[in-house]
DNA sequence: CGCCGCGTTGAGCCACGTCAACATAGGTGG
DNA sequence: CCACCTATGTTGACGTGGCTCAACGCGGCG
């Protein structure tokens, strides 16, 4: 296999579910391994070009990566966990007898892109804002919470610099949209409900 | 069937090919229909929101439009061609059985959303000649041509205004990268094949 | 002919990039 | 445990690429 960053628990001899950690690489692009499908956090996909790596796509809970593998045997991509992640094996097997799973993927991806795309649109602090509220999650209690990714990772998302990015954190932080929560890392959470709303 | 500009050729019951010329529109958001391979053109397409349409989308040839019908009946997006269009029926009981061309499809659909991102970085005469050259088809002698599209699709999908996109192909023009072929509309030729180089 | 949509181009301005200094947190070795 | 180092985030000052606004040209069409 390839560099992991995790274990990939094995039992027998079918990959189980792997847990990822925030910025840890989840695979290279050209080696061979499985596809994946995201149960939480968020993947940054990277593009391999002659003058590095660029931003090429995002993937949230429910969404799939690395599906070219089931055609191509090797990932296109290199992933990166922006966020801690919970993946599990996204079979082939199974999938490809029922078409209508590849074609929930599909739709799931075409609709993904368009979000990606809309990030990279509009005035810096609303991108950032967008892409905050695309990364949220909701807790049992019904607030919402969000792991911050690293700014580097939301400014090749948004397609701003990390001193932009960071300065409208700062601003959704003293609007009070956003409140640092703990001291773990990146891990905060918006005060009341309707937060976000601007 | 939905609003559509040009004639679906309906030989029994069975949709043929459609031939859409640049502008047009091929399906509207929430209309039913059938998903569609782009013969050759482009096609771009919007997603629908309280303030009108954004771009979400692009598709080039070889790519599938409108899967989305198969799960849920109806189109998710709107779509426009932005250089003149062939489209062909995507066929769901073939593919689904085989799976292979759902993944290649996917995986074709992944590729295309990295190449739309990447048409909203960079500065903004790349972008726009990154997009030429993203449009741009061979020719049997060997040349390469383009239906330019008009600005304001240009605009969206760099993410540009209609201005700076009209400067950056005036510059190309100059630079002898583009030159306008006839006098149909959007129509021109690079010179040598090494053209685009920059 | 007059209107309208589309493209082109100029002038001025501003949001964001650039650059740099500094703060802070983590990690590592002594 | 601290000393040090590095990676990352924050903030300010300043410059500029692209946006805004506007005028104008041109072709198509009623």
């Amino acid at each position: 296999m390839q560099a992991i960053s995790a274990v990939p628990v094995s039992e027998g001899s079918t990959p189980r579910s792997r847990r990822i950690s925030i910025g840890a690489r989840i695979y290279a692009a050209g080696t061979d391994g499985i596809a994946w499908r995201v149960k939480s956090g968020a993947v940054r996909l990277d593009r391999i070009t002659s003058e590095g790596r660029d931003y090429a796509g995002l993937a949230l809970s429910g969404d799939v990566i690395g599906a070219e593998t089931l055609l191509y045997g090797c990932y296109s991509f290199e992933a990166y966990a922006i966020g801690d992640c919970e993946l599990e094996p996204w079979l082939s097997a199974d999938t490809t007898l029922s078409g209508e799973s590849l074609l929930r993927t599909l739709a799931g991806a075409e609709r993904r892109a368009a979000d990606a795309l809309a990030l990279r649109a509009g005035e810096a602090f609303q991108r950032v804002r967008r892409l905050c509220l695309l990364l949220a999650r909701y807790r049992e209690d019904g607030r919402r919470e969000i792991t911050i990714p690293e700014l580097r990772d939301m400014a090749a998302i948004t397609n701003l610099t990390e001193a932009t990015v960071s300065r409208a954190m700062s601003r959704l932080r003293r609007m009070g949209l956003l409140q640092r929560q703990g001291h773990r890392r990146g891990l905060v959470l918006p005060g009341a409900d309707p937060v976000f709303a601007c």
